[in-house]
DNA sequence: GGCCAGGACACCA
DNA sequence: TGGTGTCATGGC
């Protein structure tokens, strides 16, 4: 086995055993899943859950009804998730993509070839990589791995590859290193959001980080 | 009271 | 192609 493959296993290994299954993400249907994809960009989830809690507490969380619903609402139901006017926009564009091309339906969607699937989700304004991403792996059952600022903080800290990597090759790197699993996938992912949150941000050290024995000699804690 | 969070995008050199 | 500004709320 490759090393990097190993090494990856290995840092995997170390946070599963620390934490035990995340069952990440987040989200009681796919749909509310692809919502939440959206409004945790560069947001806090403790902010996304408020949203999400106005959106269902509204009648909301089905994309005909974000559609219908007119700005004044969708901005009042999203403010507290930040950026309330531009992911007023990008939920819109993607229930109006879903709508129009699925007739509403994740698992129509989800059917699609990756291959396709992919390249159509990043073509929906507001939609990036990583959104893009969280949406084939966790809402759609797709072989794709996410990857995030704490996937990169966390790989360039351990030496693996350089900080400034881009998204496309840190993926490849991942998807080209680790078993094509969507269970694998999807927790190893979780346990990065997991390992970050606790012990990665605002924090001067890696004290009781389940990767801190890892660490290489040397390697600069905060970046 | 300041800093920052699981990004995406427009604009500029 | 790479760097920078913008979008905004809430917790620490």
């Amino acid at each position: 086995m490759a090393r990097a493959s190993k090494r990856l296993l290995d840092i995997y290994e170390r946070m599963a055993s620390h934490y035990g299954p995340t069952h990440w993400w987040p989200g009681d249907t796919p749909f509310e899943i692809a919502i939440g994809a959206i409004l945790t960009q560069n947001t806090a989830w403790t902010n996304v859950e408020k949203a999400i809690a106005n959106l269902k507490r509204g009648n909301l969380m089905n994309p005909r009804a974000i559609l219908e619903a007119d700005d004044a609402l969708l901005h009042e139901v999203l403010r507290p998730s930040g950026y309330f006017r531009i992911k007023t926009l990008r939920v819109r564009s993607f229930c109006r993509h879903l709508v129009d091309r699925y007739g509403g339906s994740m698992a129509r969607m989800a059917k699609r070839p990756l291959d396709e699937l992919r390249p159509e989700l990043l073509d929906i304004p507001g939609i990036g990589p990583e959104t893009a991403d969280d949406i084939l792996l966790y809402a759609c059952e797709k072989p794709v791995f996410v990857v995030d600022a704490y996937t990169r903080r966390m790989l360039s800290r351990h030496g693996l590859v350089e900080p400034k990597i881009g998204y496309e090759d840190l993926r490849a790197f991942f998807e080209r290193q680790l078993p094509n699993e969507v269970h694998l996938f999807k927790e190893y992912h979780g346990l990065v959001v997991w390992t970050g949150k606790d012990f990665c941000r605002r924090k001067p050290n890696c004290a009781g980080c389940p990767l801190a024995p890892i660490l290489k000699r040397g390697q600069p804690r905060p970046d």
